[in-house]
This record gives C-alpha cells, structure tokens and sequence, in this order.
DNA sequence: TTGAAAGCGCTACCAC
DNA sequence: GTGGTAGCGCTTTCAA
C-alpha cells in the first residue's frame, strides 16, 4: 500500500495525497475529502521511514536506560514520553544491563535511526561511546556519567549532597557503624557513590565504622549483600542503600536474620521510586525528581540550538523522612 | 554522512559499500579492508530508514504494553527483548495507560513503522484495533485480549484456574469474607477477571460472601480500594487482588489501618512480579511465566507462516504459597 | 569481483 | 489548488 495506489484511487498526484496527510491547508475541501476517503478504503499507513528519509528529519527521541527493572529508569522514561508526545515526538528505548558493549551497540542502533536526540541515562561510560556521541553531532543529554561536547547536556543529581543529609542525619540518631550496599564496583559513577559514602562518613571522624557490599542491582542483590555484610562480625546499626530498588532486598534480608527495622538496624534508600513508599516499614530516601528528569531532559534536546542556555544541569536531592529509620539501639 | 561518500573515499562503487556492509562474501579482501577503514574514518553510521526502505524488510518488532510501570510488563518485554536479540531483531515499546484511543494510535505507529511483528500485551481492546491488525496481515500476537485472525495468535493464560486455585486454597484456611481488588471495571478482560471471582467464589455456596473494590492499577491503587472497602460495614477476612502491583498498596493499607495480615486479614496477588516475594509479609500468589510469555510471543511471530502451530497458546498458573495467607481469624 | 542504475515510498520545490 | 518530478540513502539486479 502506498502513496501512489492512494493518488490513484483518489485520482489526484501524489504531491496532493502528501499534503492532505500532513495538513498542509492549501487543498481544496472536496479533493481533501476524497483523499481521506482512498486512505481509509485503502486502510492505508504512511511508510514512516520513507517519511523520514525524504523529509531528512525524524521525529523519534532514542533513551537508552542501564536497568528497565529499576523503577527509577522507568519513571524518568515515562517523564520524557509525556514530554515528547506533547510536541508531537515518541521515543525509542533500549537498556544495557549496565554493559557498555551494549550501550555502544545502543548508541549506533540510535545514530543508525537517525534520531532527533538521545538521552543516556546510564551508569556506565566509556571514551568510545563519547567519542562517538561527539562526533555524530547528534543533540545529547547525559544523565549522571557526565560527557563534554558542545551538542552534549550534563543533567546530574548532587548525589554528594543527598548523601551528606543521609549521614548527617543518621549520625544524629545516634548511629555510629554504618555499612553501604551498592552495585557493580566496575562503573565509576557508582564507585563514586561509594566513595562519596566513605568520606561523608569520614567527615565524622574516626567514631563512626564503616563497611560496604557490592551485588546486584535488584532486591535480590541487596537480599546478598545484606548476607555478605553479616558475615562478617561487623554489625551495622544502619545500612544506606545506594538505591530504593536494591534497599527493597535489604529490607527482607535484615527481616529474614531477625533483625527488627528500624529497631535494631535503620535502612535507607536513594531515588524515592514509587514502592519505597510502599514498603513495610515506609523506606527513608533521597527525592530525585525522576518525572522532571525526563521533562528537562526533552528540553534540552528539543531546544534551539542558538539558545545557549545551561549544558549542565545540577539538582540538588533531598531526604524523605519515613519509617526505615530510628534510633541507633544502645 | 553516505554510503556514496564512504564509496568515494575507499574509490569503490556504492554497491560494493554495500556489500561490504552486509558482509555479501564475494568482496576482495583488500577492497574490503579498504571500506571499512573509509567506514571507520568517517565514523559512518548506515541509515537504517533507507535500509529498511530498500530492503522492503524490518529487522524489529513493535511491542505494546498496558502499563509500563506495573513491573509484568516489564518482564513480558524483556523475555520478548532477549528472544528478539538472538535473532538480530530489536524490539520498540510503546504504551496504552489502558486507553484505546492510545492503544489505536499506537497500532497505526507500528503500522507506519512496518514492523516485522506485533505483540499486544494489553488489557484493552476495541473492534477498531482488531480490525486493523486484521487488515494490516501483520503476524501479530495478542496476549490476553484475545482476537481472531489468520495471521493472529492468541497467548492466554488461564485465569480461572489461577483464580479457582486462590479461592479453594483460602476456603480451605477458613475464609468465608472474601474482597476482591481490580482495577479498570471499563474493560472486558479486567471485568472478566472480577467476575471469575464471584463465579469461583459462588461455587462454594451461599457461606461465602464478597464484595469488590477497582482501583488504578497502581499500589496506590490498591491502597484506595482498601479504603472503599473498609468503609462498609463488610470486614473481610481475606483480599484477593486482581494483580500483585496493586497488592504492594493493599498490603500497606491494611497494616495502616491496623490490621495485621495475615493475622486478621489475608492477601493474595496474581503474576509473580519480582517484589512480591520481598514484600512483608511475602505475598502468596500465582506465578505467571512472563518471560517465557516474552519468548513465546516471539516465537509465534517469527515462525514461518507455513508452519501451522498452534494459534492459540493456553498457560496453566500455578499457587505460589508465601506468608500474606493464613488461617481466617475467628 | 565490481560498477551502473533502477527502484523502495515519501517530501518538497517548481510550474501551471 | 494541483501536478510533475527530483531527490532522500540504501539494496539489488544485470552487465561487465
């Protein structure tokens, strides 16, 4: 089915049949009609990819995310999603399981696809897949890992502070053996996260001990670190999790080894996704405006080049008290 | 950036590029050292839409799902996205929020795209929809809804039987106040699961009584249809959910109101989504292979059409007995 | 083993 | 208002 067998049907050129479809208000009401008549007879369907290779110009934002089980991921895609079908764009995703084989794979499947932008909300990076970034021109947003290059927006969370409220406040609880539960030591980003922990806690000084568990990012991964951690004669009064999604797990195992929260050991979690709210007892966390996330980041990608508005954008996240957290026990 | 300009560059003809490109073996080796280096130095990115124009063939299928957040989906995808992998296809995800207006203009977009193959993983259906993809001769699977059609396999899972086992296994403890929580009373298939509900629990007579609360299909949700339901003078002493999405909420809310589960109320899900098992207390549910639902649909999409399986595909659930059931209180 | 050229289905420019 | 037509970037015969 296409353009031409519409034209013919319709008796008029395909020129015409193009501008009925794309609204272009200079043709006659009754050849329009008729046009639309052909199309629905015809149950015909634009050939989006002719559309866009004769138009030059697409109309599909690529996302890649790290994780599409970590509700966080989906929540800054559904923010970019809104964004895009407003101004009439949708949005293509893949995720990489935080492997940057697959990212570069992504990357080059989005370039291939010709897309009016790309957002990366990833956790992991590399100097090829930045190069390659660069080099395709291509408007970019960068959520977290950081990338330099003049089409390029930075767009992170001040994960230093959210951590520093997180300590800060469990410190004036009273807690003075904190343990960190993270994941993937290999990716940087998330190796800061750790060592942001470590020298928050740091700032403490010497009274206050500390241990990390790196696993999986999922429940299943904090279930194991949670294991790991315990092994060991080390015994936390609390545990920050480096998100809600793994905290989830923390939460269950700390249960599972009979140990009360927040009685005996206080859990926190980072990203307030939708479930930590919903958790038993409520998580404590770190607000990151995932929904705004996606919105500023479509902004970013669909604003006029001239307009030499900020590249980097910086949010400042901040601590949803909740149940998750007490007292250090004596 | 073009395969002709690469073609100029390594002083070889489009075709050859091309050949090249689509590893056509019957390229000298020098030749073909030589475009790819044209290829890297340009740092070319073949244009996917000119290439599925060209070859008159899409290497990816379109997947549409209800409800993003609601953590089914995701599995669904990611069982549908590893099978698609290992085949060389890609998989684009577009979502409903339940509505079939979206749902229709999502079928169209896919449409445009010449997608490959469709997986409808929906809730909502309307005679507009099916008409499309029946006119369309997409091969095309639809999970639940159901719909007829040659080139339309219909993947199903057997929720009477899921339900029957719920129900039976909540008498047997004693209940005898049942609630049941859903979400969307517009659409059949959510209505249809509501009245497989009171049909089950009909079966055990007159001694059972019930009562049913809809909601979003959210935890909120399901801390809504708590609400609704504790209004009334009813107290159940158990609460069947549609879904375990939205038991996460339901869970929360009874213990809000000070009701213990399962001490005073029990709770049952539906699906086997990761979290159920770290919620407190652990949900008892019924496990829905989703994955595997993933990898099923794209099976059925990619056979040949000679191939005359089965086109409709029945799946039998079976009870996941956790801690969120116990004897009714008495 | 390679090149020339005819499309694929659409948009957009130029005429009429 | 409408039609003719030259591409968009690629694949794929057909010849050489």
């Amino acid at each position: 089915m296409t353009l031409e067998e519409v034209a013919k049907r319709a008796r008029v050129s395909t020129a015409t049949v193009s501008r009925v479809l794309n609204n272009l208000e200079v043709v006659k009401e009754s050849t329009r009609r008729r046009v639309l008549q052909a199309v629905e007879e015809l149950n015909y369907h634009p050939n989006l990819h002719a559309r866009t290779l004769a138009g030059g110009k697409s109309r599909t934002i690529g996302m890649i995310v790290s994780n599409v089980s970590n509700p966080f991921f989906v929540d800054v895609f559904r923010g970019l999603d809104a964004a895009a079908r407003e101004r009439q764009y949708d949005v293509l995703v893949e995720h990489t399981d935080y492997k940057v084989p697959q990212l570069l794979e992504s990357v080059r499947t989005m370039l291939g696809k010709r897309v009016a932008g790309l957002a990366l909300i990833v956790s992991e990076m590399a100097p090829e897949v930045i190069a390659e970034i660069q080099s395709s021109e291509l408007p970019t947003v960068v959520y977290d890992v950081g990338a330099p290059g003049p089409k390029i927006t930075n767009l992170r969370v001040r994960y230093e502070t959210g951590m520093q409220r997180i300590v800060q406040y469990l410190y004036s609880l009273g807690h003075r053996r904190m343990a960190f539960v993270g994941h993937h030591a290999g990716l940087s980003p998330l190796q800061v996260r750790k060592k942001v922990f470590l020298q928050t806690v740091k700032q403490y000084g010497r009274e206050v001990e500390c241990k990390t568990a790196l696993n999986a990012d999922s429940p299943a991964g904090g279930v194991e670190a949670v294991r790991e951690l315990l092994q060991s004669p080390f015994r936390p009064t609390a545990v920050v999790c480096v998100n809600d999604y793994m905290a989830v797990g923390v939460l269950r195992e700390l249960r599972a080894q009979g140990l009360s929260v927040p009685g005996d050991v206080s859990v926190t979690g980072f990203d307030n996704i939708e479930i930590s709210e919903f958790t038993n007892p409520a998580l404590t966390t770190v607000n990151i405006p995932r929904a705004a996330i996606g919105q500023m980041a479509l902004d970013a990608l669909l604003r006029e080049d001239g307009a030499a508005g900020p590249r980097e954008i910086m949010l400042d996240p901040e601590l949803v008290l909740r149940d998750s957290t007490g007292p250090a026990p004596r």
